[in-house]
DNA sequence: AAACTAATGATAATAATTATCATTTCGGAG
DNA sequence: CTCCGAAATGATAATTATTATCATTAGTTT
């Protein structure tokens, strides 16, 4: 955790942006909580401690932890940005329970391989990309019977 | 796309609701444009032809499409949903250009394969999944230099 | 400490989509 | 063929997440 807010007092010295309160606040909350959290989420969290703190200023940093490389923005497709934690949690993709909505954080290095030849032999350069797998969960299936 | 329509009309006729030209209308107007659409784009193609078409029309409808089984909601995560043709179009994945927009239909069967098991491997029965690859296509890599 | 500039917080704006509801229209019963 | 009841439509308001605006506050540099 100390390692993170380096990295972000680094990304904002380079940056010329100003170290503030704030922005430490909302980053301390951010990598107390694992998982995917919604600005909106967040801002409840961190209004507990500071109820002046404004909801812009929180979508501000969010946007601002993932230029740092902090954060990581995820779509489940409920039209809602979710933040997952970015630093020393290299890329993987997500499960999703359409029962529970549980999720789980997969990775497949073989699937990785193929996207990538996948693009190319249509001439893309593959940037990035997102993949949800979406099923039931193992609970769910057995609530089912 | 006699057959869409047919296959539109029966699946109202199953769910017992009504055939009415506002109905047809933007079917055909749906079945007219390949590629993705999205319900805004669609009313004001729709508009056209009858201006007095109500836009929550548009958008009820394309609910309905999808449920028909005609088509199917894209989300390039830009905050529009876009839907492209279902019917006799098997399911695919997309690569989208992250310079030009331009969006590719692809397909690999051994992704889809790894998928399902990774998913099993986890104890989840895959339902269904997203897949955007996003990448520079060949024009956009040309133009850069 | 003064001056400059960025950051903040309150609020308005936006954009896509959905809900509401009065009016219209479809489709079957008589 | 007409009447009735339910469903569909269209206009509009509401919603939700997010972004823009802007006056005020607070870091930073000198």
């Amino acid at each position: 955790m100390e390692d993170e807010k380096q990295v972000f007092t680094n990304y904002l010295l380079k940056k010329n942006l100003r170290d503030t309160p704030q922005r430490e606040m909302i980053l301390d909350d951010f990598l107390k909580n694992e998982g995917h959290i919604s600005a909106e989420q967040l801002y409840d969290i961190v209004k507990k401690r500071d109820p002046s703190i404004g909801q812009a200023t929180v979508y501000r940093v969010m946007k601002l932890l993932v230029e740092a490389g902090l954060a990581r923005e995820v779509d489940f497709g409920d039209g809602v940005i979710r933040y997952e934690h970015s630093y020393k949690h290299p890329h993987h993709d997500h499960l999703i329970c359409r029962k529970c909505g549980k999720t789980v954080e997969v990775m497949d290095s073989i699937i990785e391989e193929l996207q990538k030849r996948l693009a190319e032999s249509f001439g893309f350069e593959l940037t990035d990309h997102e993949m949800y797998l979406y099923g039931i969960c193992e609970d769910c299936q057995n609530k089912k019977d």
